[in-house]
RNA sequence: GGGUAGGUUCCCGAGUGGCCAAAGGGAGCAGACUGUAAAUCUGCCGUCACAGACUUCGAUGGUUCGAAUCCAUCCCUGCCCA
């Protein structure tokens, strides 16, 4: 018999907590309906969705089962794990456009086909509840001192901001969802970030209180830098899985760039690579651990966004630092020759391919002396792009050493 | 409902009539050093066609030559009491 689901999962470094781990285990030798939720609060997945996902298509080679729940109720609420601020509430149509995007989105990792992986939505049952209900049904099956003791609820209440009631509702929520799951699809076990870990109790023990059968919770490890910070973030925000919110070449750099101390972790949960060449990878020391970063980046970007993005992006990158000619999938704005003739300035179009966020940026950027064009250091705040500076391939910006910009004359 | 402390630029947090685009720290960006790493040092960090101008300190109105700072009303939050 192949090895244990569970067994593949701690290897490559997936798993934080779960329930009952011997129960489980023996569960998962049979195939099993598990669940992970995802928020609706955005248009597109990004990268801290993407371990769980990792984790559902290795749950999913294994036999079992995954359902990606949709919150599009629970969005409605706004989770307080892991945060100091009320999220912003937001509306109905926008949860739902969301909640289209990345269904769409999630199909790419997962084999949707033959029932073989279910995309649930949790506004078909909640949105429609009824209060009074609700409260006799799930209300009267939680404790609130217990409740209180969760961390996700001590840290809030700590903290300056309080906590609202409707916050307070969200472990309910979610662990409803659970139960209404485990109705219709006989779901077992609730995956998730290790920061749903509260919530997740308090569904799993709804299920075995209500239904006297056994379900399970288990959580990841989020994406972590070694010193603790979270993973993923940029200057331009998220690490998306969109390409047009990040494109590949970015994505490619975010991964080609991570620290030395963080390389092999992530090989183990981002790639498929088999866990012997990770090791051999991660062990490579001094400026070797290049090679380590630059499979890591390709995998990767292979995995999101298909193979032939990911060679695009590691000529360019390759290319572009070695000093060579232009690659294929360097980020582009083409503009018109009427923009060239209106605001010509190297400053304008910084701001124009997003490379500084303003005018006042890219010209404290030029000042600073981060800019180039053509490799080319540009010194003069109203340096002019003109037109012979146009080659075949266009005109290269830069933004310090990392960020480059292509600029084609339409 | 009563009392009380607050709401400042991405975050934390100073500022209580002009010297305030607003101390300090964090995050971020850039420069040097490197391996497209980390650490360290330095600069930047509201907007603008930028030696000047414009918009910001919960909201709206007011006092004043001048308001983040004073007054009024309102909204929001914490804590204590009910």
């Amino acid at each position: 018999m192949a090895e244990h689901v569970l067994d593949i999962l701690r290897e490559r470094g997936f798993l934080a907590q779960m329930t009952f781990e011997d129960e489980l285990y023996e569960q998962l030798k049979n195939p099993t309906t598990f669940y992970v939720g995802f928020d609706p609060t955005a248009d597109s997945l990004h990268i801290g969705h993407y371990i769980p996902i990792m984790a559902m298509a290795h749950m999913q080679k294994a036999g079992h089962r995954p359902i990606a729940l949709m919150g599009g109720g629970t969005a409605m609420i706004g989770d307080p794990s892991g945060k100091t601020d009320m999220r912003k509430m937001m509306t109905i149509e926008t949860i739902d456009s969301n909640v289209a995007h990345i269904r769409e989105q999630m199909s790419r990792f997962l084999d949707f086909s033959e029932g073989k992986a279910i995309i649930a939505n949790n506004a078909d049952w909640l949105r429609h509840l009824n209060f009074i209900d609700f409260m006799r049904e799930i209300g009267s099956m939680f404790s609130v001192n217990k409740m209180l003791t969760a961390e996700c609820y001590k840290a809030r209440m700590a903290t300056d901001n309080g906590l609202s009631f409707l916050e307070f509702t969200y472990m309910l929520m979610q662990s409803y969802d659970f139960l209404e799951l485990f109705k219709r699809y006989g779901c077992r076990l609730q995956m998730g970030g290790n920061d749903q870990w509260s919530n997740m109790l308090g569904g799993a023990d709804l299920i075995r209180r209500k239904e006297q059968t056994g379900a399970f919770a288990c959580t990841f490890q989020l994406l972590l830098t070694h010193d603790g910070r979270k993973m993923g973030k940029t200057e331009k925000g998220a690490l998306w899985l969109d390409p047009a919110k990040t494109s590949p070449y970015d994505f490619y750099q975010y991964w080609r760039n991570v620290d030395d101390a963080d390389v092999g972790k992530c090989l183990g949960l981002l790639t498929f690579l088999p866990m012997d060449e990770v090791r051999r990878l991660s062990a490579l020391q001094g400026s070797e651990i290049n090679e380590a970063k630059k499979v890591l980046a390709f995998e990767v970007t292979k995995l999101v966004h298909g193979e032939e993005e990911a060679t695009k992006a590691a000529e360019a990158a390759a290319a572009l630092f070695g000093g060579a000619a232009m690659g294929g999938s360097i980020p582009t704005t083409e503009i018109t020759r009427e923009d060239l003739a209106k605001d010509a300035r190297v400053t304008t179009m910084l701001t124009l391919c997003k490379l500084t966020k303003s005018n006042s940026d890219a010209r404290r950027l030029v000042q600073g002396g981060g800019v180039s064009v053509n490799d080319q250091k540009i010194a003069d705040v109203n340096a002019v792009l003109t037109e012979d500076m146009f080659g075949e391939e266009g005109v290269m910006l830069k933004s310090g050493k990392k960020k480059f910009h292509r600029l084609i004359l339409k």
